[in-house]
Formats: C-alpha cells, sequence, structure tokens
DNA sequence: TTTATAAAGTCAATAATACTGACATAGTTT
DNA sequence: AAACTATGTCAGTATTATTGACTTTATAAA
C-alpha cells in the first residue's frame, strides 16, 4: 500500500501518486463512478418517456429554483435546441413552470412544479442514498479529500470557459 | 467551513456531511467533473472520424491488453452489436489487432497496434495531464479521499451486478 | 458422433441525445 | 425606427445506444 502520511510539499509526492499507472487508475475509477451514478436514475427513467437530459434540466431547475433558460443553457452546455425539446416535455406534462421574467418580459424563469418536485426527489433519492451510503463507508476525512480533487478537476475546467456557472 | 477534524465514528458526522444539501452538491460535483473529464478527448476526437466509444474501447483494450471481446462488452456495459461498429472500425483502420484465442480458437484478444498506442496515448495525455494538476493542487491526503470514496461508490454498484470485471 | 452450447460477428430497424442552420416572435436598447 | 436579445421552433444529420434475428466457427456434452 502507498504511504500517505505526507505532506504535500513533499518531494516524494509525484513518485508516490503522480505515476502514469497511478493517474489511469483514477481516470478508470472516475468513469466506473460516473457510470454508477447515473445508473440508479436510468432505471426509475426506464418507466417514464424521459432519459437522462429531463433528469439533468429537473435537477438544476430544482436546485436553482427560478433560473432563466439561458442560465440553464450555459449549466448543461447543449443548445438551446436540444435543451427546447426535453423543456416542452417537461412544461406540456406539467413537471415544469415557465413563468414570463418580471424585469425583463423576454426571460423566462423556470420553476418545477409539485409533480416535477416529486420527479427530482424520486430521481435524486437513489444517488442521495448511494452518495450517503459511500461518505458514511469512507468517512469526513476522505469526503474533504473528494471534493477538494473533484474541485481541482473542474477548475482546469471552468479556466477553459467549457463550464460556466454565474453566481449571483 | 467544514470542521473535518472529527473520526468517522464521531455522531456529528450526520449532521456535517449527510444532510440533502451536502448530498446534492456532491452529486453535482460528480456531474461537472465528469463532464469536465471527457471534454479534453472530445476536443482531440473531433480531428477523427472516432467519438467517446472508440475512446473507452482504446482506453480498456490498452489496460487490459489481450482482453477478450465478451470481456470488454462487461467493462463497457454495452451490447456486442454496439462495440461492434466500434470495434470494426478501429480494426479496418488498423489500430486495434485481433488475434485468435490460443487456447479457445473462438475467443479474440484485442491488442492496441503502434498506430492505435499513439492515440491512446493522446487521447490520456490530455486526461493525465488534468487529473496530475488536481493530484498535486489537493494533495496526497485529498487524493487518498477522493480514491476512497470512488470506490465505495462503486462498491454499491458492483453488488448490483452493474459493472463486472473479472478480476484474474 | 451427433447435439448443444459458446464466442464472435453481422444486418436491420429503432430510440435518445446531441449537433448545425434557418427562421419567427416578442421585448428591450440604442 | 433599427438593432439587438431571449426564447422558441422546424428540418436535417450524426453518434451511440437499443432489440431481434441470424450466421460461422469452435468447444463441450450427450
Amino acid at each position: 500500500m502507498v504511504d500517505h502520511n505526507l505532506t504535500a510539499s513533499n518531494s516524494m509526492d509525484a513518485m508516490l501518486f503522480l505515476t502514469d499507472d497511478q493517474l489511469l487508475q483514477g481516470i478508470e475509477l472516475m468513469y466506473f463512478a460516473c457510470k454508477g451514478f447515473t445508473s440508479d436514475p436510468d432505471l426509475i427513467l426506464q418507466n417514464y418517456t424521459y432519459g437522462r437530459a429531463h433528469h439533468r434540466a429537473v435537477h438544476f431547475i430544482n436546485r436553482r429554483k427560478g433560473l432563466k433558460v439561458n442560465d440553464l443553457l450555459d449549466i448543461l452546455g447543449i443548445t438551446k435546441q436540444s435543451l427546447n425539446r426535453v423543456l416542452r416535455q417537461l412544461i406540456n406534462d406539467g413537471l415544469v413552470e415557465s413563468r414570463v421574467g418580471r424585469q425583463d418580459k423576454r426571460e423566462r424563469n423556470l420553476f418545477l412544479t409539485d409533480d416535477g418536485e416529486k420527479l427530482e426527489r424520486k430521481l435524486s433519492d437513489a444517488q442521495r442514498k448511494r452518495m450517503r451510503s459511500a461518505y458514511r463507508a469512507a468517512g469526513p476525512d476522505a469526503v474533504m479529500g473528494f471534493r477538494l480533487v473533484l474541485e481541482k478537476i473542474m477548475d482546469g475546467e471552468m479556466q477553459r470557459g467549457s463550464i460556466k456557472i454565474k453566481e449571483k
């Protein structure tokens, strides 16, 4: 096993953590964890006429209630034509409400209806359950590390402008 | 900031780490990190006639040299019809070699050719670079935690049989 | 040795999600 | 009034996945 009783500034860290093989292992770990993470909601979604795209939309509308269509486009990183198909379905089915903006009437603020919240709940419960048991099993210190590394992975992306999240 | 100077058995951990909001934040973090992780190779692949599916195949053939077609199917979790299209292209283009099994001649062992290794290298270099800088920035302890949590997330999946990795 | 099973490969039809390009409508700015 | 912005829509296409049916070749079992 790798001795991790080191500080980040220790000159040995490169040898211990940054070999190509170690990095590839990390990459694979990410791949499988990502896959595992979408599998629970996917199973649930099979009983609906919805897919992952609907899940993502519902998730972010729930997390940033009242966000604008453009905000959602930026977050998801897809074209408006792609989002439109999904959003139209969700609105027609009464899961999402699109309210005309109060200041700027061109804008539409998106909200989940009660039914939309029900679906969101159903989908995220499965993921939360998995996340909770992983967090519990790994312990608080590991969770801090997990979050930190993921944030650092994202940092590179943010700098490239591929992920845009407007913080108000 | 959250005080993480705790042990995993501390009874406060639930309150500190396992609120629905904390869990949703973790879920979001996973989403963005996964997205960031595929974006570098995606950019490279735009210059080819290949997509993510080819990348995944090339990655695992490199990581488990000589693996059988069925092994690759299990790892990727797709149908053989889906894999076949990808594999056929890679073989025709001379990036992957398919050798008849020595003991069981029904089996095909898959290997990367020199050209295949070149592409694999090109694709994984981008990901390794990102992983390396994230690991460096986060530090060794965080990396241990990162790996541990990801493994725990996968554990649930393995138990469900959704991910099958045959260890020899 | 015939029969059954297994590994791999193929063809066809379909679905979900994304893309580009073109265009429309309503509202805001200049 | 003209230009721009936010949203919505239609049409066509690409990638990656699916299911179902079938073939070929090789191994295992009766």
